[in-house]
DNA sequence: CAAGTTACCTGACGGC
DNA sequence: TGCCGTCAGGTAACTT
C-alpha cells in the first residue's frame, strides 16, 4: 500500500483529528509487528500526553508529544492509520489502538505485519531520532535531493537505476509503483546500470519524481487492494497508472506491447520501445 | 563494499 | 469445495 504519498495523504488526513488532542488510553494487540513493542512503556510515555505535532519523513509518520516522546510508524505493506468513533468494533487487523479525548480513536491496522512502532522515550528522543534517520536520503521533493546529489550516489553503482531508486538510504519514500512509473514517463529502461545515468537524464528523471509524487498525492494516492485515507476514501492514482501493472496492454506512447520482468527480486514493468534498452548507451 | 537473497506475515487468486 | 503454488505497496539482516 504505501509509499511516499499514501502516507503523505495519511498524514494530512490525521493531523486534524489528532493534533492537540489528548491520547486517554493504549490498547494492544500484542502480536509481533516488525519490531517488538513494549505496550506498558508506551503507555507510560505517551498516556495523558498532548499530541502536538504529525508529520511524515521517508514512509515514517512521526507523532510528537507535548512531554518530547515521540512514536515512528511504518506501515510495511498493509498498515494503515485512521480515526474511528469510541468503541467501534475492532477490525480483524486492528493491533494499536490509542483512545483520544474527544470520543474517538486512532487505530493502527496491518494485514501481514510487516509494520512497526517505535517508541523514542522523551529523555532520548531528540537524539534517536537522529539517529534513526542518519542513514535515510534525502526527500525527493526537497532541495537537498538534487541531481548531481543523485549522480554523485550512482558513481560506480552497476545496480539498476530502479533498484537504486527504491533504496531508502539513497532517496526517501520511493516503492515500486512510483519507481515504475517515473522511469517510464522518462523513457529510462528499469534495468540500466545507474552509474550510466547522465547528470542530464538524473535531472529529467528527478523532475518527473517529483511530479509524479505530487500528482499522486493530489490524487489521494493509490488503491490498489484496500487503502484509504483517515476518512476511510480510497485514492485514484491508479486511475494513472501508464505501466505498472499493465504487461500485455498496450504502450499510451508507441502501442509497443509492455513487458514485465523482475529486477531485484521486484515486478518491472517497461515498454521495450519507449524504454531503451539496459546497455545504457542508447540513452540520452 | 556492493549487490543479491531471505525472512517476516496474511490473503487473494488461478490451476487442478 | 479445497489444496497448492504464486504473488503483493517494504526493508532489515543475511550471504555472496
Amino acid at each position: 500500500m504505501p509509499e511516499l504519498p499514501e502516507v503523505e495523504v495519511i498524514c494530512q488526513g490525521l493531523r486534524p483529528h489528532i493534533v492537540n488532542r489528548r491520547i486517554m488510553g493504549i490498547s494492544c494487540s500484542n502480536k509481533q509487528l516488525r519490531f517488538p513493542l513494549d505496550c506498558r512503556e508506551m503507555r507510560g510515555e505517551v498516556k495523558g500526553q498532548e499530541i502536538i505535532s504529525l508529520r511524515r519523513r521517508a514512509k515514517y509518520l512521526l507523532l510528537k508529544m507535548k512531554n518530547g516522546a515521540c512514536l515512528i510508524i511504518h506501515l510495511g505493506m498493509t498498515g494503515n492509520m485512521g480515526i474511528f468513533p469510541q468503541g467501534a468494533p475492532l477490525k480483524k487487523h486492528d493491533h494499536i489502538c490509542w483512545t483520544l479525548d474527544n470520543n474517538t480513536e486512532l487505530r493502527f491496522n496491518d494485514t501481514r505485519r510487516f509494520g512497526a512502532v517505535h517508541l523514542l522515550p522523551a529523555e532520548v528522543a531528540e537524539s534517536h531520532e537522529k539517529t534513526f534517520f542518519a542513514a535515510i536520503g534525502p526527500e525527493p521533493l526537497s532541495r537537498a535531493c538534487s541531481a548531481s546529489y543523485l549522480k554523485k550516489r550512482a558513481a560506480n553503482r552497476k545496480q539498476a537505476v530502479k533498484n537504486f531508486i527504491m533504496d531508502s538510504h539513497v532517496i526517501a519514500g520511493i516503492g515500486n509503483i512510483y519507481a515504475n512509473e517515473a522511469l517510464f514517463r522518462c523513457n529510462i529502461h528499469p534495468a540500466q546500470p545507474a552509474s550510466s545515468i547522465s547528470e542530464k537524464k538524473w535531472r529529467q528523471l528527478l523532475g518527473t519524481i517529483r511530479k509524479t509524487l505530487k500528482h499522486a498525492i493530489e490524487c489521494g494516492g493509490s488503491t490498489i487492494s484496500d487503502f484509504v485515507n483517515a476518512s476511510g476514501e480510497g485514492g485514484y492514482f491508479q486511475m494513472n497508472f501508464q505501466i505498472y501493472g499493465k504487461s500485455g496492454e498496450e504502450c499510451l506512447r508507441c502501442q509497443e506491447i509492455i513487458q514485465k520482468t523482475t529486477i531485484g527480486g521486484r515486478a518491472s514493468f517497461f515498454c521495450p520501445k519507449c524504454q531503451h534498452d539496459a546497455s545504457g548507451e542508447s540513452v540520452i
